[in-house]
DNA sequence: AAGGGTGAACCTGTCAGACAGCCGGACAGC
DNA sequence: GCTGTCCGGCTGTCTGACAGGTTCACCCTT
């Protein structure tokens, strides 16, 4: 590990005490001068130190007051929409298809639970905009269960994506029974904690998807 | 709009000059002192606007040489730390790899350029830290050649994360000079456009890489 | 002539001190 | 009660200084 320097060492004690939220929302950091006291490093470091956590959208420093904490953790800036249906249907099998086999392999029986009370769920749904919304949260359940923090959190980007495209909604009516049975499936293999099964249903459900939002797309 | 700082200003056309690429990746701006005669302020009004450069992750300062360029536009999504080594590992293969192979089909003249100074600026690179961003940066540039969101956000996710975890300097010792090849290979078979060539490339950067990790892991 | 060592020049890291301008609150006067 | 003024505290910026890291040309040795 590279040694660090003061001005590091003084930003990762206020970054970390930002994010721990010892220091909440809208509280009032001391004054540099007090700061650079405390550390026991010059005010010059202390200022280097602040200006990288408003560089992070942490903390906003007002001339006369002082600086202030504005968020407990670095923003995530999702523009939401951001994603073309190309861009989703293209990526998704790279991404949920291993995201399935690993849940069939490592899910918890909570998560199988939950997931079973999804699946069950939709079957008896025909609200467009509800069924959408518990699809999404299918998918995302299956990506939390593989254990996998990377899966799980581009899901829920994806997830997010589709649930503000209107062709998501128009794809329903066409695709809602299609889709319950193909749910049915990868739950199955996920329950049998069949991971090739897994893969492949999820695998051709995602197909399926892709086919139908390419013809909506294109009609 | 609030009246700006002149630490503010600075950073700004800083942060401007870096990511409208008149600045190149692995680039070394002024030395402090002249940047502070250049702009009309102090020296101490520049390092603020520096530390903000490098809290964003588009530079780094070496003691003693001077300020170099790691990449030339900001993350938008800083999520340090949130994943494991574990997870880093079997994800990558699953998105970088189809990533490679559709910046092999997509990629424009000018991301091809910049593909080529990155790995050029690593190959005469021996300072870890610089040597690591660059590294991030030449992922990140196959993401985004790839045409594809999805890829491109979640690769900088996946940077952010490793430029964060200390095992990753720990590991450029021994693998630099093995990945610099691997970076010329991937590199060749996308400016070929040979999308099959590119994805195994990928895979087998990536799988040396989640080898090595392992090893230091296990150590 | 090749090679190695050395020092000067340059760079960043940090410090102390100073002053102007902004802000909030206390306080006196109306 | 309202207002205007003043003061103490805070940030914004500047200056000058010194320590320690880095580079490179130059010189001495071999």
């Amino acid at each position: 590990m590279a040694r660090l320097s003061a001005a590091e060492a003084v930003f990762n004690v206020l970054r970390s005490e930002i994010e721990s939220g010892k220091l909440g929302v809208g509280a009032k950091l001391s004054s540099e001068a007090s700061l650079a006291q405390q550390y026991g490093v010059s005010r010059s470091v202390v200022r280097e130190a602040l200006r990288s956590c408003t560089a992070l959208g942490l903390t906003v420093t007002k001339t006369g007051r002082g600086t202030f904490v504005v968020a407990n953790h670095v923003a995530k800036d999702l523009v939401l929409g951001q994603y073309s249906a190309r861009d989703l249907t293209e990526a998704r099998p790279h991404i949920e298809v291993p995201a399935a086999g690993l849940a069939a392999e490592r899910r918890s029986p909570e998560e199988l639970d939950t997931m079973r009370e999804i699946v069950a769920a939709m079957s008896g749904e025909d609200d467009p905009e509800v069924w959408v919304g518990l699809d999404s949260s299918f998918h995302a359940m299956i990506a939390r269960a593989s254990g996998n923090k990377v899966f799980e959190n581009v899901v829920a980007d994806i997830r997010d994506a589709l649930a503000h495209q209107s062709e998501t909604l128009n794809m329903v009516a066409d695709r809602q029974h299609a889709s319950d049975e193909e749910h049915r499936r990868i739950l199955a293999a996920i329950e049998a904690g069949d991971a090739a099964t897994a893969r492949i249903a999820m695998s051709q459900h995602l197909h399926a998807v892709g086919i139908a939002l390419d013809s909506i797309l294109n009609a």
